[in-house]
DNA sequence: AATGAATGAGGATTCATTCAT
DNA sequence: GATGAATGAATCCTCATTCAT
């Protein structure tokens, strides 16, 4: 017999599931009005855990935020280094990459506007692990269009600044896609990456 | 020889300058961290002003905020005036603006801080000022486009699409400026046209 | 030709006549929700003359409240003054003296409010001026009625207590006028007085 | 030996229990100054409570004051309630309730007056609960006195102005006791009494 | 371990009073 | 004398955090 019963109030969940539904129920308030805006007992509500036990799990507000940002970068780099794992062209790399990263995002606006908000919030410190993380995907980028020059499949860009450029392209794409009412999803993710690919190209 | 000391409690100014005064402050303010973690005694002690002082110039946190922002826009739109003016071919429009463009925000990074974070933190409702100049922005970018393609300087690119992917360029400009140590503005500008030019190219 | 054009904007007027519009704008203004309701703004706009000046002819907004009650009294006093003039029966003095302080308070509904919510408000010390002249009024309702008992037409009540009394019907009376739609002061003033009168006549 | 030292911070108490010291602390507060001068710091000190605790028990300042006032009447009716019980003659019924009545507000003197200032303050709508109550009161007492006419205990009066003029009677009494030094409270009562009962008899 | 009542520092706003013109 | 802009103390309310159960 489970004590499985509609009627607990005292759900008996363990605490990993618990903690998971902290950082989601956290992701949805941040996510509306950013760090500041938030309330922690919103988040314990959705939770639906005691406000106390979300400082169990997580020392203060801004240890929580941090701790959703930083699964939101984990989600990111799973969905991302499946599309690594093939070995194409640099462009067609790219392509993959690109898209996939656009996908993540329309599919989950919730993390990109976390992402975004808590940039901009200047909320966590430049040698912070979400910003780390940040810089990683940068540089992988930078070190992919190097490889596309050496192989002469792009000209001689500055591959460094081609690479912050080509997260902009994405993220018109990702901001377009909230701003509208149609859904051109996937042109504008062709046109983002014409426009560039042409556009670094030789 | 006038009682001009620099302690005297009550200063005489004439109410523009002042308000010019509170709204420099407030943009100061605002662009750290935002509308919420803006405090109204920070803006006031900035701006040299008593607390009540502010509020006789603007009803509210948040009409102050909103004046703070539509001051960016008209600044900047005076600047791209200038621009506008020369009459010249799409692509020396769309070069010239850019760099304009670019050069106020990185050149007043407190007003780049403040129209991000604002956008972002949901300020403005949709159809408020603020927004609609934002949104003349883009038109007049997509109208420009769409004579270049007109004239044959471009080719048939989404001109929707392609000024909203212009703007994600100069910003990536802007931050790049403002996350680095290096002073490589007037290359990304280039780097950032050269690919966007040629990527909506012939 | 005389300075008086509508367009003037600084009027000049004798201070007497400024000190009277001051003091009948803060009866208004008082009367509306007490002191601390009050807004010396709303005073000063009311009386078409600068928050500056109000403080010029009274020293605080305390000072002005306890004017405005004392010309309150004064005008009451006047309004009694006629009917102790002449010489009657106690009785009759007694029914016109009500009669006379029903009408002045109804007539002036913002007389009578002031008074009352300053006695409940706490607002003025008892040794104040206007605390005496309330206890004037009492007492010589007291010695009106001690004549009438010694004159035999009441009997031997308590004659401070029907003092007391006499005044809560006077203010029965206004109440229920100004609590109420119909028209039935005349009644009511006969009634109280019947009630009155027979309650304390032989 | 329990830990229950008078300098704990944090104290236990059930709910109930610190209810009502906050209504209690409220009461006094309110009853110095009425609504706008009181402070919610104060009522918290005073309650032995933190400022965001009475937030917790009352949404707001005005919802704690109209807990109070309606708290104040239902004592006062609590204590009317025994006197109605009794089956006896109108006269009788009257001197019972106001003798309750005066002695109630009398033995509590910030109910009297939190009541008095409320209802100057024009804090209450018409139609609210407080404002019922009093209606509820006149009412009954209206209703009395016509039985007591139909009875032939008293004469063909306005009842329902006699009613306001128990009222103002009752109210008379209650105030001189509060602005004298001597207690005469039961001569008041009766002196009252008799006054209106002789003027309202046959 | 989980809870949620209690806390009080913090922040927006008001308004009596002052004072330079 | 008259003015009203400037001031900042005062006050309501919020919410991150703590802690007794």
């Amino acid at each position: 017999m489970v004590s499985n019963g509609e009627r607990n109030k005292r759900k008996v969940l363990p605490p990993d599931e618990r903690r998971e539904m902290i950082l989601d129920a956290a992701l949805d308030v941040f996510s509306k009005g950013g760090f500041q805006d938030a309330d922690v007992d919103e988040i314990a509500q959705l939770a639906q855990v005691g406000k106390g036990t979300v400082y169990r799990y997580y020392p203060s507000k801004r240890e929580l935020y941090l701790a959703v940002v930083e699964r939101v970068f984990d989600h990111l780099e799973a969905r991302l280094e499946v599309v690594q794992g093939q070995s194409q062209s640099p462009s067609q790399v790219l392509r993959a990459g690109v898209a996939e990263h656009v996908r993540f995002f329309t599919e989950n606006p919730r993390c990109w506007r976390v992402l975004v908000i808590g940039r901009l919030e200047n909320r966590f410190h430049p040698c912070h692990d979400t910003m780390l993380a940040h810089h990683t995907l940068l540089e992988s980028l930078t070190t992919l269009i190097r490889k596309g020059i050496a192989s002469g499949d792009f000209r001689e860009v500055d591959s460094e600044f081609a690479a912050f450029a080509l997260m902009a392209m994405a993220a018109t794409v990702v901001e377009k896609h909230f701003h509208q009412d149609r859904d051109t999803l996937q042109e504008d993710i062709n046109s983002a990456l014409d426009i560039y690919l042409r556009g670094i190209g030789k």
